[in-house]
RNA sequence: GCGGGUGUGGUGAAAUUGGUAGACACGCCAGACUUAGGAUCUGGUGCUUCACGGCAUGGGGGUUCGAGUCCCUCCACCCGCACCA
């Protein structure tokens, strides 16, 4: 209540540069009178936002310190036995001293070296090797490069095979990019997770996106090739008997290694089927079975069994191994994969496998599994795993489904890297060099060849003749991941935020946000905060305590039904059939009231307005009507009754349009949809405010429901509001005699009206249940006036619990009470005050759950009510014969029952 | 397909978490004051019945003295993920 909110900018990034192209100004400047625009609307509502603690993503002020972020993850590394990331330096020392045979490489898992490997390596090689543990590092990768936007993509940002923004196609494309380690922090985000406040829909999509699985490597030897055997991914190695065929990703390195002469052709040919599918295709198709056989063949490690290996696109490159070992009965992939390519299929399930599809189950006892027979599946897993770790085959292993972060732009309107290439080695730029500022430029479309419009600037890219700068920028969440920091500091001039701020303001306790951010801001913002946390900046490592997914108002969209004449002889629902052209262009509507109707009667209702038109219809014998609906602006439809002068003003088709009434009145069709002008169903909170004053206004919006829902906006119901504001007033002034409040004491009743308001409205409002905390003070101010109560002693305390929703009223009234104080400073105190309640008990009708008949009650009137009694817990003692009461259940002032 | 969520009047929605279902508001109906009202006030408004009453929280079943709330099952809609082995 009362608080004032900081205000975010998030400035930098693609729509803002999208923007910008299409207006054809620089992004500076429409950023800047965007910022503008919006500030001036927010504070129109009354939002209380405290300007002095602005952020804005795009000032050399703040990249300056995200720049510095960015260099604090270039220089650490993921430690997964601490589990916690740790600085470069410290790597460097255990190289030094051991090598890496302790801390595997998460970039190239192969790389092994010694102490003395690492100490004969030059710098260029070192730097190399330092680079594949680096959060913040650089690598050649497989990207989502978007050719129209001239850019890559995050993995978020990419939806069915296109962008999504613009929705443009997305192809994959080996680049070198800047990405972020977000995989090493999978279990800390997942952990986290058990931690803050959440809804369960936002943390299981958190969850479905780092996807952690759980299961076995194993490998399998290839029957008659000496090499090191083919290693596949499974989270289900108790069904190992089951296997009938191996399936490796067309991609996977061995594919061309183990293709014999007589498969050759064929697998050639799908490679080339499979490389000419675009992402889109792959996507859309994911039913269609492909394959083909190489023929290789593995052995089981456990009884020798040769099976054979496929290529199929349903196997993944990217994902565990990039080869599955198939159990067709067990999984329905592999199952219809079977049965396409008539593959026998063994069963291990024994009657809980029916032939006709796969059972998946994890509950059955194995069977026709050698050593595995009537071993429940759950046990067996184990079993299976430890056995192949003993053997030397496997081990155990955790994958996950999320990917690193690509974290460069190829784009102009975001920070710069504050990295330059010394013969081609990256290196951090020195931090008395930050912020490297973006370069102000004429053009800033594009580069060509990938390269970002910094790559155009060649005086700001070549600092000397062996020293180049980073050309890409950074993406649009890099500035976001860590502005709620700042919020804590935001104008230190030495650090990002100083240690004290962020320890006295610590989490964000409630963060608004929509559901969109759940796999991209949300999950990078938490991984900041853990690296900061880990390199010990700040003292939390998850940085929002409690989370709402607020809906969005949606639009409600009014349409006008248009009719169209066609010939008689023509057919209906024929597409290309084109409509008589009336005279004059003229057009017809009719009122969406009227259900079916005949042309006839069409006819006669437009003779009644134009008796020519009516003559010219009829000539041209027209029998069948085309219609089609019109989106008209909302600001002329009164609920779905339409203004009709006001439309014809408003375009050029009304102008001279015939309106078909029915009763008088002409109805539209109405719809929900997204807010949109060029649906024209935008409500101007500026008009609203205009018309019924900033409070109303956020008040309505507060009533409409639950925050967590989206809804329509539906401008008639702001009446309601507006009138109790009125009301209040009411009670307070009188247009004549002005202030017309009282003194004196509160009467017993005033105060309960006065308490339930209280207690009511503090719950609201810690459940962010401002629907009903609205209602609940139009129920005080109803009460009250029916009370005739207009005691100050009443008033004052309800005025300062409105603070919060309808500030100008509240400020305004507080002052007409002779207050010189701002009533905001007044609105805390009460909050801190304890207010007692008093249970006003009446009979009970049962205790224990036994009705008082059935207990023979020592209470003569059955069912009776006393009004007025107020009740202790030592006279319902009393009544119970002096046993202790543990529970009283009182519905509505009427005591139900008694439990002892 | 998997996961999450929702389902209550003509409408937006409440329901103290197992206790008079529909608070509050919109809309609608009636009345009062008014030259008039888009101002204000009063009353009514889930369905059904002349009434007493009966029936109602997507459908069906269960637990309980008592279920919108808990359990089972089916249905509908919304959101997210989608060949992740």
């Amino acid at each position: 209540a009362g608080q004032r909110h900081p205000s975010p900018w998030d400035a930098f990034g693609l729509p803002a540069e999208q923007y910008a192209l299409e207006t054809g100004q620089h992004p500076a400047v429409t950023t800047a009178e965007n910022i503008a625009a919006f500030r001036k609307q927010l504070d129109n509502i009354g939002f209380c936002f405290d300007w002095e603690r602005e952020v804005n993503t795009s000032n050399p002020d703040y990249y300056k310190w995200t720049q510095w972020l960015f260099l604090q993850l270039f220089d650490s590394w993921f430690d997964r036995s601490a589990q916690k990331a740790k600085r470069i330096p410290e790597l460097i020392a255990i190289f030094e001293k051991e090598g890496n045979a302790t801390h595997e490489c998460p970039g190239d898992r192969t790389l092994t070296f010694s102490a003395e490997e690492w100490k004969g390596y030059d710098e260029s090689r070192q730097r190399e090797i330092l680079m594949q543990y680096r959060i913040a590092f650089l690598a050649y990768a497989e990207v989502n490069w978007c050719a129209e936007l001239g850019t890559v993509l995050a993995n978020d940002e990419v939806v069915n095979g296109v962008s999504e923004r613009g929705g443009f196609p997305v192809v994959k494309k080996k680049m070198r990019q800047w990405f972020l380690r977000i995989t090493e922090y999978a279990n800390r985000l997942l952990e986290g997770l058990e931690t803050v406040n959440y809804s369960d829909a936002m943390k299981e999509m958190q969850r479905n996106w780092i996807g952690k699985s759980q299961g076995a490597e194993i490998t399998f030897k290839f029957d008659g090739i000496d090499n090191e055997g083919l290693r596949v991914y499974t989270t289900r190695p108790d069904t190992i008997f089951g296997v009938d065929f191996m399936v490796v990703a067309p991609e996977h390195e061995l594919v061309t290694k183990i293709t014999t002469p007589e498969n050759k052709a064929a697998v050639e040919k799908y490679l080339d089927y499979v490389q000419s599918r675009s992402e889109r295709e792959r996507m859309a198709e994911v039913k269609q079975i492909t394959g083909c056989f190489t023929g290789a063949y593995v052995l089981n490690p456990f009884n020798g069994k040769r099976i054979p290996v496929w290529i199929s696109e349903y196997v993944l490159a990217g994902y565990g191994t990039g080869a599955i070992m198939a159990v067709p009965c067990g999984d329905q992939r592999d199952f219809g994969f079977a049965k396409h390519f008539n593959i026998p299929i063994t069963n291990i399930l024994g009657a809980d496998f029916t032939g006709a599809e796969a059972n998946p189950t994890k509950d059955a006892v194995l069977q026709n599994s050698d050593f595995l027979n009537g071993v429940p599946m759950r046990q067996a897993m184990e079993l299976v795993a430890d056995k192949v770790e003993a053997m030397g085959i496997g081990k155990k292993q955790t994958n996950f489904r999320m990917r690193d972060a690509g974290f460069s732009r190829q784009r102009y309107w975001g920070e710069p890297f504050p990295i330059v290439y010394k013969n081609g080695i990256p290196y951090a730029v020195d931090e008395k060099d930050l912020p490297v500022e973006l370069p102000h430029v004429e053009t800033y479309k594009p580069g060509e060849d990938g390269e970002g419009p910094l790559a155009n600037i060649t005086d700001w890219v070549n600092i000397d003749a062996n020293t180049r700068r980073e050309t890409n920028t950074m993406p649009g969440y890099a500035g976001s991941s860590w502005y709620f920091l700042r919020y804590a500091d935001p104008s230190n001039k030495e650090e990002f935020a100083g240690r004290a701020a962020t320890d006295y303001w610590n989490q964000v306790d409630v963060y608004i946000g929509g559901t969109e951010h759940a796999v991209g801001h949300l999950l990078y913002s938490r991984l900041w905060t853990k690296v900061l946390f880990d390199l010990g900046y700040i003292g939390f490592d998850e940085p929002y305590r409690k989370l709402i997914n607020q809906g969005m108002i949606q639009g409600s969209s009014r349409f006008v039904k248009r009719l169209r004449f066609i010939h008689s002889d023509h057919h209906v629902g024929a597409d290309e059939i084109e409509p008589i052209t009336l005279p004059d262009n003229k057009q017809v509507y009719i009122s969406n009231s009227f259900g079916d109707i005949r042309i006839k009667d069409i006819i006669e209702l437009i003779r009644v307005q134009d008796a020519p038109l009516a003559e010219f219809l009829n000539s041209m014998q027209v029998n069948y009507v085309i219609e089609s609906y019109i989106h008209v602006d909302v600001n002329f439809v009164d609920g779905v009754v339409l203004d009709i002068d006001a439309a014809r003003k408003w375009k050029a088709d009304f102008a001279n349009a015939i309106f078909l009434l029915q009763d008088g009145q002409f109805t539209c069709k109405s719809e929900v949809e997204k807010m949109s002008k060029s649906k024209y169903n935008t409500v101007n909170p500026d008009v609203l405010v205009e018309k019924y004053g900033a409070d109303t206004f956020r008040m309505y919006e507060m009533f409409l429901g639950p925050v967590e829902q989206s809804k329509p906006w539906d401008t008639k119901g702001i009446e309601g509001v507006h009138r109790f504001l009125k009301k209040l007033w009411r009670l307070f002034a009188d247009e004549q005699k002005g202030l017309i409040v009282k003194d004196g004491d509160a009467t017993p009743e005033e105060l309960k009206v006065l308490h339930k308001t209280i207690q009511k409205i503090d719950s609201d409002t810690e459940n962010f249940s401002y629907n009903t905390a609205v209602s609940q003070f139009m129920i005080c101010v109803n009460e009250l006036s029916s009370l005739k109560c207009n005691k100050r002693s009443v008033l004052e305390p309800v005025l300062i619990l409105l603070t919060p929703y309808a500030p100008h009223i509240a400020e305004e009234l507080w002052h007409l009470l002779g207050n010189t104080t701002s009533i905001l400073d007044a609105a805390y105190p009460v909050f801190e005050e304890k207010y007692v309640k008093e249970d006003a008990f009446n009979y009970p009708i049962a205790v224990n759950g036994k009705t008082r008949t059935e207990l023979g009650f020592p209470l003569d009137a059955d069912n009776a009510v006393i009004e007025q009694t107020v009740m202790t817990n030592e006279v319902v003692q009393k009544w119970i014969e002096g046993k202790p009461v543990k529970k009283v259940v009182i519905v509505k002032g009427r005591m139900i029952n008694i439990v002892v």
